[in-house]
DNA sequence: GCGGGTTGGGAAAAGGTTTTCTCAAGTAGA
DNA sequence: TCTACTTGAGAAAACCTTTTCCCAACCCGC
């Protein structure tokens, strides 16, 4: 009690620095010695006045850190800048790349992103929608987990745009998807190079459309390239079915395959692992590949996993533009735009004969 | 060309609904009959009236679809129900369950989640940072992927109130984290409870500051058990490590522990498939228990991984509600909360003996 | 019938910015 | 000297809501 104060700062450093209020274009025009109207064309680079004026009043909003007021412009402007990303999947592994290759988009553009995760429920769904409407977002993006579901929302009669990636788009809207036939093309071609031939498909349930698209585009690219044609095995999206398919494809008498081609990477996993507890050696003996690249996981294959990345970041870029280009004005071609996958080559295929 | 033409819907469904701007309170009051001033009384129960003139406002209000500008609001009130969530971990497993949490406590109070994904990238924190405050957040929450690193942002001197969640708090900041040494000491109990007494501990690089964290807490645990102390084996975050360290605890002639207590996830996947490899049965011979409890890992180790789990949606929640309060002027305490682990169990530990 | 209190509702300012319009002064041409 | 432009800058409306007065009408008791 009887030692000196502490020492006090400044008090322009010190303690709830909360609440003083942000400079206001008001205060420049008036140290500046001009109107509001002066002050804010010279800022926009609008209006008529000398170069000596407008850049007095640069000069004096830069020394008193002036920032516009977003939220007076965009009351203004009917406009924003704030667009909402709607997904279903906050914890799973789809929508991060995409969100981030939105956000990244967008940023560039000065478009901030309302994350909002709907789950499953309809009403917390609802709620979003209305306090993203509310907020007046210029425009919102649906994204979730797969592409042949709904998000639990109605989005078909707002009235700002909205673009769907990686969900079901509503019909007459813009919708961005993997090409997930083209993966598949270029996994089997991918084999085909490297001199294998009997190639066996092991995928998720039957019930993802992306599964029958998958195995449609694997069968006609087998036979494009003359190769037995074997049928897929569906099952489930897991290491387990990988080891059971595994069972099935080598456990019989008849010929086994030399290259298997697999619904994602946890499958390719179990697969692999699979194999190796047989003594059928990866990729010596048989060639693997996966999707998704989850490279957590196909790096973590040993050895490490080929596999078709669906570009998600980019997918979520080209998201992001069109939505953009919409809240722009543009009239965008509504139907859904399938975007290129790419083939991660790793150590799961080996190399060409000879 | 001389066919009918295409049957017209009616324009109020038809094509861009875009740009039909929205009702104002100006409309509702004048389809009610009264002022914009009794109107906004009227719908926000205050002010003096009769009930049949607020009901009847109300009504029209309904009717017309009126929902009130937010930026309109937020201009007066000073307070955009917004807030900022940064993370430099966008791709990553950790903020995910944290986002979800955060935006989950935020949504009840009918406040927004402005997403931004900073990288490593100091020009692009900065960026952010500043279009926040553009856009007038309320206040800021700062998320990583590790709580021993700080963002690549200067937050410290912000007009907004900052909450740091799972990463490195300036000095006087609110921050939470998960209680590690806790968690690591759950993992200790329960290993002890199941009869195991040489517990092994492998982690991740000493550079981690929870790694140390866990393997003091897993030292303290085991002495205040009169458990024998083996020095914790530390190496990298992945399944390569899991191999070697069990090559390392079992390859030679000293004893072998009974139970392994992994860093994380990855490396707890790591040591069963060696454990497997070696003909070690686990959970029989010896027990395991990763952290994280990253449910896809988890749930596809044979058999299926007890883990510590750090409940970051919670502490997302948590950091919601304390940048609440601080927004709403409550003077929170200062310093670093640790909110406890749980223990997940799974298969990969047994029962008690008996 | 009249002062004082209550009741129901409106006018107007405020919030920060942009934009259109207006206006005074200056310049050029006749 | 007068007219016709141009130039530089300000006033004010607009965006939409909230809130603080303010005012008229009514009711009460005397």
């Amino acid at each position: 009690m009887g030692g000196p104060a502490p020492k006090m700062v400044s008090d322009a450093e010190s303690a709830p620095v909360f609440a003083k209020p942000p400079v206001t274009l008001r205060e420049v025009a008036a140290a500046a010695g001009v109107s509001v109207a002066t002050a804010s064309k010279a800022l926009n680079g609008q209006g008529r006045m000398t170069a000596e004026t407008r850049e007095r009043i640069r000069e004096t909003a830069r020394i008193l850190g002036f920032r516009p007021n977003h939220l007076a412009q965009s009351l203004l402007r009917k406009r924003s800048f704030t667009v909402g990303l709607l997904t279903n999947d906050t914890y799973g592994r789809f929508s991060l790349p995409l969100m981030a290759g939105v956000s990244d988009a967008l940023v560039d553009n000065g478009v901030s992103v309302f994350l909002c995760n709907v789950e499953d429920d309809h009403r917390l769904g609802q709620l979003h929608v209305e306090a993203m409407l509310d907020k007046r977002v210029d425009g919102i993006i649906a994204t979730g987990k797969r592409i042949d579901r709904h998000l639990p929302v109605d989005l078909s009669n707002l009235r700002i745009p909205v673009v769907y990636a990686f969900t079901q788009p509503d019909p007459g809207a813009v919708g961005l998807v993997s090409d997930d036939a083209g993966g598949a093309r270029l996994a089997v071609e991918h084999f085909r190079r490297l001199g294998r031939r009997r190639i066996a498909h092991v995928s998720g349930p039957a019930s993802f459309e992306v599964v029958n698209t998958r195995a449609d585009a694997y069968r006609a690219a087998l036979q494009e390239n003359n190769l037995p044609v074997s049928e897929p095995l569906l099952g489930a999206w897991s290491e387990g079915w990988g080891h059971e398919a595994v069972a099935r494809l080598f456990g019989g008498g008849e010929e086994r395959p030399d290259a298997v081609f697999c619904g994602n990477d946890q499958i390719a996993r179990g697969v692999i692992d699979a194999l190796r507890e047989r003594g059928i050696a990866v990729p010596d003996d048989v060639g693997v590949i996966g999707f998704d690249n989850w490279e957590i996981v196909a790096e973590a294959t040993r050895p490490p996993l080929t596999s078709v990345d669906m570009n998600l970041a980019a997918l979520g870029r080209e998201a992001g533009l069109a939505l953009l280009s919409l809240v722009g004005g543009q009239p965008a071609a509504p139907g859904i735009r399938k975007l290129p996958c790419r083939l991660v080559v790793r150590q799961s295929c080996g190399s060409p004969p000879g």
